[in-house]
DNA sequence: ACCCCCCGAATTTTT
DNA sequence: TTCGGGGGGT
C-alpha cells in the first residue's frame, strides 16, 4: 500500500473542495480554520484514514491529540469505521493529558519519579495545599486553599515552574508566601511520587528539553501530528506540541477562533493566530460551508459573533430553506422559564420529535436545577450531561483511596483519607503523631504507622486500631495478588466496614451511595487490572452514562461544544448571568468576547430551531434579583429573530414603565408574577441588582422600584443588624451606622427602608 | 474522639 | 438555600 494518494479513494467521496484539500495536504504544517458545523471532525478523521490507507504511516506513528476524552473516543470510533478492521486502534490518540501521562510513565526516572506515580485530582491537590498553608500559618480565610490552587494551576497552564514565575506576580498571594507554597507543593508531590494535571505537560516538556535523545526518539516515531480544537490549547500544551512537531514538521491543527471558550483555563487564542510564524510556510485552509444549521440560525450566530473585535473572521454560508427564525421569549422568572421550556418540549414531542434531538444549554450549572424540577413534575425524561461526576463522589473517592493505598502504600493522601473512615478511633491526635513520625523519618504515613504501632507512643486504643488497619491492608495486598480486582474491591469495602457504615446510615442519601459503590465495581470489570483502572479514573473522571430511552439533554454551554441538536433551548440570557458578571469583572472586554463566543457556540449547536429565553427575575440564594435581557439579544440581527416576548418583559432599555400602567394594564401585568412583584415592592423586599442600578437613570424615575433606591441619610432595617442610618452609598454598597451593631458595610439587597 | 450546632460564604465554565 | 468549617460541649 505505497502507491501515491488516490484522489478517487472512496473515503474522499462527498467532501467539498476545502475539506478535500485539508485531507490531502499531508506534508508540512497545515492550519484548518473550521467554522461551526463545517465538518471538522469528518476532515480530521478522513485525514487520518487517508494517511493510513495510503501507507504514509502506521497507526503507531501518528500523534493525534484532542482536548476531551469524548472527542478522542469519537475519533477512534470514526476512524475504525472508515478504515475498517485494519486499524486495531491508535495508541497515540488521546487527550494531551493522557498522552503526556503515557510518555511520562515511560521515562519517569528521568523526571525524578517512579513509573507508578499517582495523578492527583483537584480534591487531593487542594487538601495538600491546605496542609501547607496550615504549616505556614497562612490565614485560610483570606487565602483559601482553592484560590492558591487556582493560581498554581494558572502558572502551570502557562508552563511556569516555581522558578520561572515572574517576580512581581506572586507578591501579594498568601501574604507573600505564594511562591513558597508553590515550591513546597512541588516538593511534596515529588515525595509522594505524585503529579497533578499541569505537571503531566510540564514534566514531559522539561523531559524533552533535558534529554534530546528521548525527544529524538519521539521525533522519529511521530511522522504526523494532528491537533483538534487547537484554539483551546494553553501555553504549556503549545510548548509541548511545538517540541514534538519539530521532528517531522507534519503538523495539522484544526480549530476555530470563534469557538475559543476556555480562556479562563489558560487557553491562548494567540496560539492559533501565530501559527504561521511558528511554522513558516504553513498552509491555511478555511472551512466555511456549514452543513448543520439553517440560514436563519447561521445568520443569527454570525451576526452576533461579528460584534467581536478579536477574531480572524470567517464567512460561513449554508444552503437550503431559511428555516425558522430564532425565537426570543421573555418570561417572568426562572420558574416560568422552566415551565415554558417544558411545555415547548412537550408540544414538539407530541408532534413526533424525539427528545434526544432537544437540548437545554445553560451558562452555569446552577441553572439546571429549575429545569430538572420541572421535568420531574411533568415526567419529561431528561439526562444531565457533565453534572456532578461519578468519580468525584465522596463514597467513590473513599473506595478508590482504599485501592490506592493497596496499590501504592506510599500514597499518603489516600491513606489519610480513609484512615478513620469508617470511624476507628483514629482521630486528629493519632494523625498528628503519624505525621510527625513520618516527617522525622522521611517515610510515608503507612510506613510511619508500621513503626509507631511497635512503640508506646500511641494510646493503646489507637495503637490497636491502627495495627488492625495495617493488618487489613497487608492481607488485602496479598489478596490483590490472586483476586480479580472487582472482587478485591468488594472484599475491601466489606471487610473495612465501609459498606456497613452506609448500611447503618439512615440518611436519605445512603442507599444511593451503596448503589454507586456497586456501580464502581461494575465499572472496574472493563479493565485489565487495578492499575489500569486507577489510571483511567484519574485521567477520565467520567463514567459512561447508560443512554437508554429518549431523553432531553441538559448541559452547560461549555459541555455542548462539538455537539448538535435539532432544537436547542438557550435559557437565562440576562445581563449578569449571561454574559456572566463575574467574567466581566475579572476579564473585562476580553471576558465579554469570550462570553459572546460562548453564545455563538450555543446558537450554532442548533440544526433547525433555537429558542432563547430570559427571565425578568431570578432568585439567587434567597434574594430576588431583577435582570435585564442580555445585550447579546440586541446583537443578533433582527432579520433572523422573532420576538415572542410580552411587552415590558423584553423592553429592556425602553422607558416603558410596567408599574405605571398597572391599573389598565395588558393581560400580562395581571399575571401572578406581576402581582408578586407589586407585593414585594410594597413590602420593600425587592432587591435590585447592580445592573439595574446602572441603567436606572435611563428609565423613568417615577418607577416605584427606583423609589426604593438608597441614599445617604436614609433609615434602613437589616435582618441581622437592626435599624441604622446610611452613611455612604456607592451603587449597591452601603455603609450603615446601625443603632445597636455599630458601623457596617452591607449590600443594599440585605437592607430595606425603615 | 466524636457530635452537633452555629456561623459564614457561595455559585461559572473542567482536562 | 445549601454547604463546609470551626468551636464548644459531651
Amino acid at each position: 500500500m505505497t502507491h501515491t494518494p488516490d484522489t478517487a479513494a472512496p473515503y474522499l467521496a462527498g467532501l467539498n473542495e476545502a475539506q478535500r484539500e485539508a485531507v490531502l495536504m499531508t506534508d508540512g504544517a497545515v492550519l484548518v480554520l473550521a467554522g461551526a458545523g463545517t465538518g471538522k471532525t469528518r476532515v480530521l478523521t478522513t485525514r487520518l484514514a487517508h494517511i493510513l490507507a495510503t501507507g504514509l504511516a502506521w497507526p503507531s506513528q501518528i500523534l493525534a491529540v484532542t482536548f476531551t476524552n469524548k472527542a478522542a473516543r469519537e475519533m477512534q470510533e470514526r476512524i475504525g469505521a472508515l478504515v475498517g478492521g485494519v486499524v486495531e486502534g491508535m495508541p497515540w490518540l488521546g487527550t494531551f493529558h493522557a498522552i503526556a501521562a503515557k510518555i511520562l510513565r515511560r521515562h519517569a526516572e528521568l523526571a525524578g519519579l517512579k513509573s507508578n506515580f499517582t495523578i492527583l485530582d483537584a480534591d487531593d491537590q487542594i487538601r495538600l495545599i491546605k496542609q501547607l498553608l496550615q504549616a505556614e500559618g497562612v490565614d485560610e480565610k483570606r487565602w483559601p486553599a482553592r484560590m492558591i490552587h487556582a493560581q498554581i494551576d494558572r502558572w502551570k497552564n502557562k508552563g511556569l515552574g516555581p522558578d520561572q514565575v515572574p517576580g512581581g506576580e506572586a507578591h501579594d498571594l498568601a501574604g507573600g508566601k505564594g511562591l513558597d507554597i508553590y515550591r513546597q507543593y512541588q516538593e511534596r508531590l515529588r515525595v509522594l511520587n505524585a503529579v497533578d494535571f499541569g505537571d503531566l505537560l510540564l514534566l514531559t516538556t522539561r523531559l524533552f528539553q533535558d534529554h534530546p535523545d528521548v525527544l529524538a526518539d519521539y521525533h522519529r516515531k511521530f511522522r504526523y501530528v494532528l491537533v483538534d480544537e487547537y484554539q483551546d490549547t494553553n501555553t504549556a500544551q503549545y510548548l509541548w506540541l511545538r517540541l514534538l512537531a519539530q521532528g517531522s514538521k507534519n503538523i495539522c491543527c484544526v480549530g476555530d477562533d470563534d469557538q475559543s471558550i476556555y480562556g479562563w483555563r489558560g487557553a491562548e487564542v494567540g496560539n492559533i493566530l501565530r501559527f504561521e510564524s511558528d511554522f513558516p510556510g504553513a498552509k491555511i485552509i478555511r472551512l466555511e460551508r456549514n452543513y448543520r444549521s439553517t440560514p436563519n440560525i447561521l445568520g443569527a450566530a454570525s451576526g452576533l459573533i461579528a460584534t467581536n473585535e478579536d477574531r480572524l473572521g470567517k464567512t460561513l454560508w449554508t444552503e437550503g430553506d431559511a428555516g425558522e427564525k430564532i425565537r426570543v421569549r421573555g418570561l417572568w422568572d426562572g420558574e416560568e422559564e422552566a415551565r415554558f421550556v417544558a411545555e415547548k418540549i412537550e408540544t414538539l414531542h407530541r408532534q413526533g420529535q424525539s427528545l434526544d434531538t432537544m437540548a437545554i444549554l445553560v451558562r452555569a450549572s446552577s441553572q439546571m436545577r429549575e429545569f430538572e424540577e420541572r421535568f420531574v413534575t411533568t415526567a419529561i425524561p431528561y439526562r444531565v450531561i457533565g453534572g456532578p461526576r461519578f468519580y468525584e463522589r465522596m463514597e467513590i473517592r473513599d473506595a478508590l483511596a482504599y485501592l490506592r493505598v493497596i496499590q501504592s502504600p506510599d500514597d499518603d493522601l489516600a491513606f489519610e483519607r480513609i484512615v478513620n473512615k469508617p470511624k476507628r478511633g483514629l482521630g486528629d491526635a493519632t494523625l498528628q503523631a503519624l505525621h510527625a513520625a513520618a516527617r522525622l523519618e522521611g517515610v510515608s504515613l503507612t510506613a510511619a504507622a508500621g513503626a509507631l504501632v511497635q512503640t508506646d507512643e500511641l494510646k493503646p486504643r489507637a495503637r490497636n486500631a491502627l495495627a488492625a488497619l495495617l493488618d487489613d491492608f497487608a492481607r488485602w495486598r496479598q489478596a490483590a495478588e490472586v483476586l480479580p480486582h472487582p472482587e478485591l474491591t468488594e472484599t475491601v469495602l466489606d471487610e473495612s466496614g465501609y459498606t456497613e457504615m452506609f448500611q447503618m446510615d439512615r440518611s436519605p442519601e445512603a442507599p444511593g451511595r451503596l448503589d454507586n459503590l456497586k456501580e464502581l465495581v461494575r465499572a472496574m470489570e472493563a479493565f485489565e487490572n487495578l492499575g489500569g483502572f486507577l489510571e483511567h479514573v484519574s485521567l477520565v473522571m467520567e463514567n459512561e452514562q447508560s443512554a437508554e430511552g429518549e431523553k432531553v439533554s441538559i448541559m452547560t454551554l461549555h459541555g455542548a461544544k462539538g455537539l448538535e441538536f435539532d432544537t436547542v433551548f438557550l435559557p437565562g440570557w440576562e445581563e449578569g448571568l449571561f454574559p456572566s458578571q463575574r467574567t466581566l469583572d475579572e476579564s473585562g472586554l476580553k471576558g465579554l468576547e469570550e462570553e459572546r463566543r460562548l453564545a455563538y457556540v450555543g446558537i450554532t449547536r442548533a440544526k433547525r430551531r433555537a429558542i432563547i429565553t430570559h427571565a425578568s427575575n431570578r432568585r439567587l440564594y434567597n434574594q430576588w434579583q431583577s435582570a435585564l435581557p442580555s445585550r447579546f439579544l440586541e446583537e443578533i440581527p433582527d432579520a433572523h429573530v422573532e420576538k415572542e416576548s410580552a411587552p415590558g418583559l423584553y423592553a429592556s432599555y425602553s422607558t416603558h414603565d410596567p408599574f405605571r400602567g398597572a391599573g389598565h394594564a395588558p393581560s400580562t401585568y395581571s399575571s401572578p408574577g406581576w402581582a408578586r412583584l407589586r407585593e414585594n415592592v410594597a413590602q420593600g423586599r425587592y432587591a435590585r441588582s447592580p445592573v439595574v442600578d446602572s441603567v436606572a437613570e435611563l428609565v423613568a424615575t417615577n418607577d416605584p422600584a427606583a423609589a426604593n433606591a438608597f441614599a445617604k441619610g436614609m433609615r434602613v432595617f437589616h435582618q441581622k443588624f437592626g435599624y441604622g442610618r446610611i452613611q455612604q452609598a456607592d451603587g449597591n454598597k452601603l455603609v450603615v451606622a446601625f443603632d445597636k451593631a455599630g458601623t457596617k458595610k452591607v449590600i443594599s439587597s440585605f437592607v430595606e427602608r425603615a
